[in-house]
DNA sequence: GTGGTTATGTGAATTCGTTTACAATCAAAG
DNA sequence: CTTTGATTGTAAACGAATTCACATAACCAC
């Protein structure tokens, strides 16, 4: 997939959707221009880093006018690929999981949870929220019939690395890693972490020790 | 709270439950002494960039020696306050807020949800693993008479704000927040956003665009 | 048209974070 | 006690990300 664009920063690539996200209301609300002062209320980013992060993809604005609303919806839609539906897997269908697969924040983008795995026998063979729970046996033959090479793991941390090796194995590129194991994986398979009572212990310092906030994490 | 230390940078400010977490369980397992590189190893953190967070506190090793687990452990226990329990509330019991109060991720920690609140008369006057949940308007008594300064918010983002408003009024100063929606809150007060479907999106984006992947995220 | 106003796009400065590389130091072994 | 080997702590280099600040260009009102 498009490779020969120039590299965006990480840093960048990472507000993409949240820009997507709020140029869709805009589009929703009617309006038709935007300026990047606009969207830095909005989305609390600085105006500068904005233009510079849009500025990577070249002009898409004009001075003296701002943005188009259309033009970025538009534009974002093909850059994050908002065209082809991708097809997410989650394994692991506890509590966390079971969250996911009703939470309907998935139906909002391109990305579908299509098929969940969990080894409860209790569990396998019903559907939530119209998902298919199937048991980790068959996981193999569903992941690569499917071409699936998303997966959202929220299974027991104990188990973590080796389901992770098995998707590895039956070619998923990306995982988004609920679990509090570090996975290893090979530098094709991109891993994000979200790691949830780090992320609330972690706030808890940042309040006892930079009392008057800026910045920090989406 | 401790306010006359060195401020230490925020990238390391967050690495330090993930530090904290490893520690226990090399602690738990009987383990006396741990080099930068073991832990390097196992937190996938490189280990000149352990080093550097670890001598912000001091020098906590010994050249040529490496790191004592139980001083590292009691050293970390003091510096993430993990005597103090952290009470926390739990605003809005949907799919998700269900999956974090039965989860039991927060009893490994200092962190503990001990009240849950939501509008849905059915959930209220119910118990979920043992927190009780309440009507939001009992949130302002509740909040106030516990002195409840932390907050997990669960909530449908058309009113995230409108509670964060409310929250910040009976004196929460943090919020996890797991809605879209994009806080503004005074500065005294610390915000940290979880976006998941962002998360999935920018994962996706990043799976397409950097094959080889490398780095990033937490 | 013309002039005034607005807001972009970006070079330069700055800040923040990571990594290299090594001198200093300690443990352990003989 | 001395030597060897290991590993820290950090100065310096590097790299990534943000922010400043402004020349430039486009809009808009008249």
């Amino acid at each position: 997939m498009s490779q020969n664009e120039p590299k965006i920063p990480q840093a960048t690539a990472k507000r993409l959707p949240l820009y997507y996200r709020f140029i869709q209301s805009l589009h929703a609300s009617g309006k038709q221009r935007v300026s990047s002062a606009e969207l830095s209320e909005a989305v609390k980013v600085d105006s500068a880093t904005i233009r510079r992060d849009f500025s990577y993809f070249g002009a898409l604005g004009k001075k003296g006018y701002g943005y188009n609303v259309q033009y970025l919806l538009d534009f974002f839609r093909k850059t994050l690929n908002q065209d082809e539906i991708t097809n997410v897997a989650l394994v692991g269908v506890g509590h966390l999981g079971t969250a996911f697969v009703n939470y309907n924040f998935l139906k909002n983008n391109n990305t579908h949870i299509v098929v969940g795995f969990d080894a409860d026998e209790t569990k396998v063979g019903t559907t939530m929220s119209g998902v298919p729970i199937h048991h980790v046996d068959e996981m193999e033959q569903i992941m690569k019939q499917n071409k699936i090479d998303v997966a959202i793991l929220t299974v027991p941390s104990a188990i973590a690395q080796t389901v992770a090796d098995d998707l590895v194995r039956y070619g998923v590129k990306g995982i988004l890693n609920f679990t509090p194991a570090r996975l290893t994986v090979p530098d094709m398979v991109r891993v994000h972490h979200i790691d949830l009572s780090i992320e609330l212990q972690s706030l808890i310092y940042f309040m006892q020790h930079y009392p008057t906030a800026e910045g920090v994490h989406q």
